[in-house]
DNA sequence: GTAACGTACAACCACATGGTTGTAAATACG
DNA sequence: CGTATTTACAACCATGTGGTTGTACGTTAC
């Protein structure tokens, strides 16, 4: 989880992995979307295939990357834990309020 | 954005949030919580304040911790869009595969 | 077969991060 | 009042991160 969130705090990592969600993209295409070296856009797609957000694909000789829904998910139900947790501290607060302390 | 994303991948820093989300707690609260110095709690602390992902209120000398949903939402609708933008993609293929070209 | 392309990886650099200890200010307690 | 508690913050250290360049290797194209 750690990596999953650590991969996401980086705009160029969000938008590789919005890019590769809608459609597979190379490695090279990749890196000639961004004003980087292209080792540089390597070592961020790496990260992201560390933290599971994106898959490669070999393809002759080209890296094929598309993003994993799976990942984002995971992510999503930690942060919908979250909000229950918050969700039940109202509901709590709610309770106290509407019903007095019985006995 | 980055800063919600790279506070939240620290597994101390997400338990500080799902206790403050619970539960408000002063620094030294949260501090006796975990096996670390007093200061290195207080400057996750600062990380998570400085992310929008927890308050501070003073209360006498404490300063008490609580989370904040609103940062959690923030977080949660990137992810959704991202997924919203996957599942385009799926239908895009649906499409294709369903309704042989035009023309 | 040779040349060009796409990728991987190592080495390096500046800077951020997660931890420590120590010190100082503000507030509460006796 | 003086003392203890709670917090803040600076300085420091080891390690990780995001970028660079250079090199090597497999694959495609001619």
């Amino acid at each position: 989880m750690d990596r999953i969130f650590r991969a996401l705090a980086d705009a160029t990592r969000r938008d590789i992995v919005r890019r590769t969600l809608a459609t597979e993209a190379s490695v090279s295409d990749l890196a000639g979307a961004y004003d980087m070296s292209f080792a540089a856009v390597q070592k961020h797609v790496a990260v992201l295939e560390g933290a599971g957000l994106v898959t490669k694909r070999p393809h002759g000789r080209e890296r094929i990357v598309r993003g994993n829904p799976d990942a984002i998910r995971r992510a999503q139900r930690l942060l919908d834990a979250y909000e229950q947790i918050w969700r039940d501290r109202i509901g709590r607060l709610d309770a106290l309020l509407n019903e007095p302390p019985q006995k």
